[in-house]
DNA sequence: TTGTAGGCGTTATCAA
DNA sequence: TTGATAACGCCTACAA
């Protein structure tokens, strides 16, 4: 293994000194005699070289990463939101580092930790956080050791930590769908939820629940069944919807992905949608208006939570003040899914 | 911002030197004695102390990072590739350092290029290569600029640089996607190609032409139509194929993406799928079977593809010689998009 | 405008 | 068994 092309080899390439080549290959506003830049500059070229992110981000303060934990990198929801990060990231010279944490607390505070050694610049929660105390309390703490060293961190969803929000209000999204459903005269909507005590989970039954409250409608615990935020996870819960035998016209689906797995048992029942029952998601992913029916949900800006989040962190790099709180619009995809009712 | 508590801090914690603490902490089989031992672990748990990962590289040899480019992160094929990329890693703990490049020859240069401050242990070309000599050229210059550095290369399919390989034989993988069709009786066999001068596009074209050749049937170019991979471009391609108004009753796809814009076209245009088209993708994505019909398709482990590049590059980073070319397994999962022919 | 030298946090090589 | 100390590659006062 030959040795590395450092600092040192350019300057010599040049004959310059180490701070003359440092000055032009990183702080350009210092300034260099134009005959000396342009040795150096084609010395590193000659060279091939380039800067060592680890020493340089040893001297530095700042590491040139961004930190990013979704649930499941292989969840088209969360790709997008990875896809974005690495979008926003790159535009301004960072560089993303992602992990997934299978919405498991312990493996949560574990990435977090390990997150440490790399002194992220900024770091993002994509996904909901879950409800139980003594996490929280523990997440806080990892959040608070990574932020005392001087990584931002922001969340992409409603985060008991306290650490500042780029989000969509979940229970006035789930309200739109749930009401969506209600206005189109159906009256018995089930619920498909994700795992409990997430985040997510908690607001979007919750948005399911006033929007049965606004209009008056029952509340019924035969309505809603629990499951797991991914396709089998839709199509087991409405499985179990149909064994429970009860009658419904209408579900909203926690997420588009569920909303999928339910199309699949519906249609393996014969049901079919939307003639017999309607179906809604959350989330317009791609996928939503590729199967068919074309899946009526709640659409938002996914990307957009993302690039805004890397934003604010750049913003709060820079010492500048950032919201504790934002909160980005959504609005009602309405597709073929969906349809009056009665018939 | 407070200062970051350094081995420094935990050695004059423990009353020892930072060779000592190093020794402990970097759990090397350095003999020390246990009641040091536990002084030193007891302050670094006390201090909260997490080494620098960037200090650790600078000195070390290794920095713990595996790089990966995928085309797009938020492409389900790569989503998947990335998240197994990410567990085999973190599993040897190592770290994945994921960069999108949407296909772009250039911005895949830079984005390799880019790899090169971070020194990573090991680099994944996750997509298909364009066969542009003059790139090809290009980028294994690029690779061969990190290789000489001690990073380990590996590719997930046919890679003209030179690099070793895991990978399908993507020329059967399409052939036998086509003579599934023809076996069921389609004689005329449209083929949906991704970007043209990727090795997998190619591969599985000509893999397309193979099976044609076998049955002695004829090469229709009025059957074959490029497009782009993604689902838009499934989509639009099958669209010009029915504007150009030419008798198929089978498409084969060079991916389940396309395969599923298509079946999108098929579906828009009143042409049931298999009724009157069959359809066959390749890569067996979860999506592949939610959607309606469930699509026939070619299947194989991608997250192995993935988990086993990881452990080559474990392997040859511990001085153990790598095959140069490894091809995986691969099978045809018939599912509801195909039927025999004619009805 | 350019150069010298100290230090970032860690590991590894010597001594002790 | 433990401790100084010289790298690792880069940046940045401070000097010249």
């Amino acid at each position: 293994m030959t040795r590395r092309v450092s600092i040192v080899d350019v300057a010599r390439e040049a004959r310059v000194s180490v701070a003359t080549v440092s000055r032009i290959l990183s702080n350009s506003d210092y300034p260099v005699s134009p005959e000396t830049r342009a040795r150096v500059l084609e010395a590193a070229r000659r060279l091939d070289y380039v800067p060592d992110a680890f020493a340089r981000a040893l001297v530095r303060r700042r590491t040139g990463i961004i930190a990013l934990t979704v649930h499941d990198i292989a969840d088209p929801y969360f790709a997008e939101i990875a896809r974005a990060v690495e979008d926003a990231s790159q535009a301004s010279g960072y560089r993303a580092l992602i992990c997934s944490t299978d919405r498991d607390p312990d493996k949560e505070l574990q990435v977090v930790r390990s997150f440490r050694a790399f002194r992220p610049d900024g770091l993002i929660f994509a996904g909901g956080c879950v409800e139980d105390a003594a996490h929280v309390e523990k997440l806080r703490r990892g959040v608070g050791s990574l932020a005392v060293r001087g990584t931002r961190v922001v969340a992409l969803s409603r985060h008991p930590t306290g650490v500042p929000m780029v989000r969509v209000d979940n229970v006035a999204v789930a309200r739109a769908a749930t009401e969506h459903v209600i206005s189109l005269g159906h009256r018995r909507i089930a619920f498909i939820c994700g795992q409990p005590n997430f985040t997510t989970s908690t607001d979007r039954l919750e948005g399911y629940r006033q929007a049965l409250a606004a209009y008056g409608l029952p509340f019924d615990p035969d309505l809603i069944v629990i499951g797991w935020y991914t396709w089998e996870g839709g199509y087991r819960a409405t499985r179990e919807l149909l064994a429970r035998g009860v009658d419904f016209s209408a579900v909203v689906a926690s997420t588009d992905i569920m909303a999928i797995g339910a199309l699949v048992a519906l249609r393996e029942a014969g049901i079919h949608v939307p003639d017999r029952v309607s179906l809604v998601g959350i989330n317009d992913l791609p996928v939503a208006s590729v199967v068919d029916p074309p899946l009526t949900t709640v659409s938002f800006r996914v990307r957009d939570l993302a690039a805004v989040a890397v934003r604010l962190i750049l913003d709060a790099l820079d010492g500048r003040e950032i919201p504790q709180d934002t909160v980005l619009d959504f609005d009602l995809k309405v597709r073929r899914s969906t349809r009056p009712f009665p018939v």
